[in-house]
DNA sequence: TCATAACATGAATGATTATTCATATATTAA
DNA sequence: TTAATATATGAATAATCATTCATGTTATGA
């Protein structure tokens, strides 16, 4: 079975398409991939159960389109949001910043992005893999420059990842505190970085 | 409805109990919750259908068993690793070691724990807070004695929380080369805890 | 040994839900 | 205008699966 997804050519197409794809993060969040019905998304859009399969040939196939387009997303989000001219250390509070910023706006990010772990094991692995690529990417230049330490950039992506994910997820857990809180956690997290947590012998 | 489990008094009944535990614990690393149906687990545990519901009300009841015998076990090993007598940067890294160990000792954790922000949100949010709880007792004293830098600790634990987990995660989707890197990922995650990533202007 | 409770069975039930299809309307290009 | 194409409908289909139940079997304690 093809699970390519049909890209509409008109304007009442286009409009239809985007419904879906807007209902279906909608469910997604409140309920979850298992959770959601093809109903639910047909009905949150406001159109019959039929029209969704004129442009996804499947439920799963809509998925990949979120993800796919969720890490896009995610990417050119933070790479505007670093100046290139700046030291690594600054450049990565900026990314740091960005991404808890696209956390608290877009809070479906992590219900779609770690849903995919039951969905579909290597469309996880993907998405990290090429997450720590960028990381490692845009590392290599400050450890040659001895702007950092010199450690094996593939774990330190890993630690990167590890940490904003986590406190972005805390972040949104705790609704309510989160917009104030994100300048207390972004130092907190730089201090890490820069100093380490524990004071030297 | 009661959603109680029924723990069963007989020694055949105990026999049968385990059986479905486990194989639930394969079937759902294999297919996630949503995936494994009533009857993959019972047909790899070996026994009729109707047994599940002798001692789970529902399939619900069993992940959420699973859950809290995960979760006490991970904390139990946990704690049995480190030496109360070490300063709390050596005993982090023991922690960080017992962690990492656990998880490739138990590659379905992940799916268990991650799988409860899809079933229930405030199961998730339950477990980590836990945890977290437990890392700021932990701090506590390491901060008074200024042994560790005097940071928030609740976005400290979720720090060391958002590392751990993650490189639990990657060294389990590398499946090969797992064991041997474990020493590797806990010196630098050392390394950056004790003198932080970016060396000072 | 016998009564009672615990354990076990697997076919039947009932509800849910992804997907299809026959039909209808709108848009577009020639 | 008209043929072709794109878009839309929602009832019907077919498959899946959690759970129940009527009927055994086994163990245990008195």
């Amino acid at each position: 079975m093809d699970e390519s997804i049909k890209i509409p050519t008109t304007r009442n197409g286009t409009t239809t398409f985007n419904l879906l794809l807007k209902a279906s993060e909608a469910c997604f969040f409140e309920k979850g991939y298992h959770g959601t019905t093809v109903a639910d998304i047909t009905q949150k859009a406001g159109v019959a159960a039929g029209t969704f399969y004129l442009y996804f040939p499947s439920k799963m196939s809509l998925y990949r389109h979120l993800l796919n387009e969720l890490s896009h997303d995610i990417r050119k989000e933070i790479a505007s949001k670093i100046d290139p001219s700046l030291k690594r250390v600054d450049q990565e509070k900026a990314g740091i910043r960005a991404f808890l910023e696209y956390a608290i706006k877009n809070p479906h990010m992590y219900q779609i992005i770690w849903e995919s772990l039951y969905i579909d094991r290597s469309l996880f692995h993907a998405y990290y893999d090429a997450f720590a690529k960028r990381y490692i990417k845009g590392l290599t230049p400050a450890k040659e420059a001895h702007e950092m330490a010199n450690l094996d950039l593939e774990i330190v992506a890993y630690i990167l990842m590890g940490i904003t994910n986590f406190m972005g997820l805390k972040i949104i857990l705790d609704l309510g505190e989160s917009e104030s809180k994100i300048d207390a956690v972004v130092d907190t997290i730089m201090h890490v970085l820069k100093h380490g947590l524990f004071t030297a012998e």
